[in-house]
DNA sequence: AGCACACCCTAAACTATGTTAGGTTTTAGA
DNA sequence: TCTAAAACCTAACATAGTTTAGGGTGTGCT
């Protein structure tokens, strides 16, 4: 853990991805550090703006500190399927560290405030640094937690317990990153992007998500949702967050464990 | 690189992985060395077993030399989803190291042999070995590559399409660690459980694979899936096989980069 | 203030896929 | 060799979701 100056220092920096990490692991002041030194570059990108182009080269890392992305794949139909949301303390074409070439689109759904590391350094770092290292595992897992749980909504769940369950879950991110504090949630996304997301047609999204309005559960107008009854919502999608693994592992260690 | 002798040693060991990783990045001795002292025990699992109960406590990983396994989730409703195959070479329960409890039943398809490495020493050497760090890096890239390439197919192909193209997915996993000769590939899955990997019912599935049977692209009986037409169920499928990134890093890097 | 554009809404016809409910074949094991 | 269970197949009907096509509405820009 960090002492509480320390841990004030880095915060200036690295708010977002400090206070989404916390909440699960230790962070020792080497390990702060270093993503300190990471985090010099600060670059702001306007909305729209295409960080990444689908079948592109990349070479750089972003840690996102405020505003929303998405990162999308257009088949050759001219469909899209939106495979993930990046708010605040997530990791923007992390993927840059592998390989260099990416599958899908990144692109700037909002203004967006964001470090850029070129991956070199983030190789190098992690190197390095074996703390960090075991960091990033944990970032990959929860993200990897994320996508099985896209696959079993997308392969099993109607598309309202789908529609129900995203927005459970990018509320319970943003609440990760922002305090539990904040009681009404705005998600700055259009039905557009909410049926590419789903997997379905928009003209569906809209009766879909006009029932969970009817039953003041929600409401949207103008490229931003707003979630009124959180708990019902999460009645309607099923939803469980324990796959976000938001607690701290030493906690969970204290239960018994099957050998 | 390994020297031929070393090499042979290590596969001794841990064939599967070896070859599975050997296609894409390099494996130095020591990173060599560590593996092979993970993969002290090895064990047969028999068909049928569930190595992580779904809501189960786990601790180990596994580390796949032969045999499939499959992790699944089971729906309040009885439904099942399938979130993917593991095949020779893969980890099964890599999140042993993160995380004690999982969402998914890992379960083996057919006997399946495997070396089982406990989650703390795994840790442990990840801590010491930065290679081998790279190398896990590397792996749960992959895995993640093929999780949101499972989410454009949930969410953007036609069942037909779809099939194809996890079908292709399969033949290019298992051909990465068994070597391209092989002509015919054989998977070992019924049309139930095709069915919950493609998200769609029994009944459809079965219409589906036939229409691939009548083109003469696929045969099938008795939970043995046969390709008889690679090519034509590639374009099929629409299957690019780059997300599955078998190709060094090293030669990518050859490619210009945008900045 | 006015215009253009993105976003939202709706209806009606259509289609892909699901459900139910049977049936046959194959395989493994007593 | 017989049996039970698992796997596969089929048809008829039901429905969730799509497509097309149109019209409305708010928002931001000039």
């Amino acid at each position: 853990m960090l002492d509480p100056k320390e841990k004030r220092e880095l915060v200036s920096l690295t708010r977002a991805i400090v206070k989404k990490i916390d909440g699960c692991m230790n962070v020792d002041e080497d390990t702060a550090h270093i993503i300190e030194d990471l985090c010099k570059e600060q670059i702001e990108l306007p909305a729209g703006t295409v960080v990444v182009p689908q079948d592109g080269y990349y070479s750089d890392v972003y840690l996102v500190e405020s505003g929303w992305a998405i990162r999308s794949r257009y088949m050759p139909n001219g469909t899209r399927q939106i495979v993930n949301a990046v708010v605040p303390g997530d990791f923007m074409a992390f993927n840059a560290v592998l390989f260099n070439r990416s599958d899908f689109e990144l692109k700037c759904k909002t203004d967006v405030c964001a470090y850029r590391i070129s991956s070199d350094a983030l190789s190098r770092a992690l190197g390095r640094n074996a703390a960090l290292s075991a960091l990033l595992f944990w970032i990959n897992g929860q993200e990897e937690s994320m996508l099985t749980e896209r696959i079993v909504s997308l392969g099993r769940r109607t598309a309202k317990e789908r529609a129900a369950h995203v927005i459970c879950e990018l509320v319970a991110r943003i609440e990760m990153i922002s305090g539990a504090g904040t009681q009404i949630h705005t998600i700055p996304l259009s039905q557009d992007e909410i049926a590419d997301i789903l997997g379905i047609s928009v003209v569906h999204t809209n009766k879909t998500l006009q029932a969970l309005h009817r039953e003041h559960i929600i409401s949207f107008r103008n490229t931003k949702l707003t979630i009124l009854d959180r708990a019902q919502l999460e009645r309607e999608a099923g939803f469980e967050n324990g796959y976000l693994h938001f607690t701290r592992r030493d906690d969970w260690r204290t239960n018994t464990k099957v050998a």
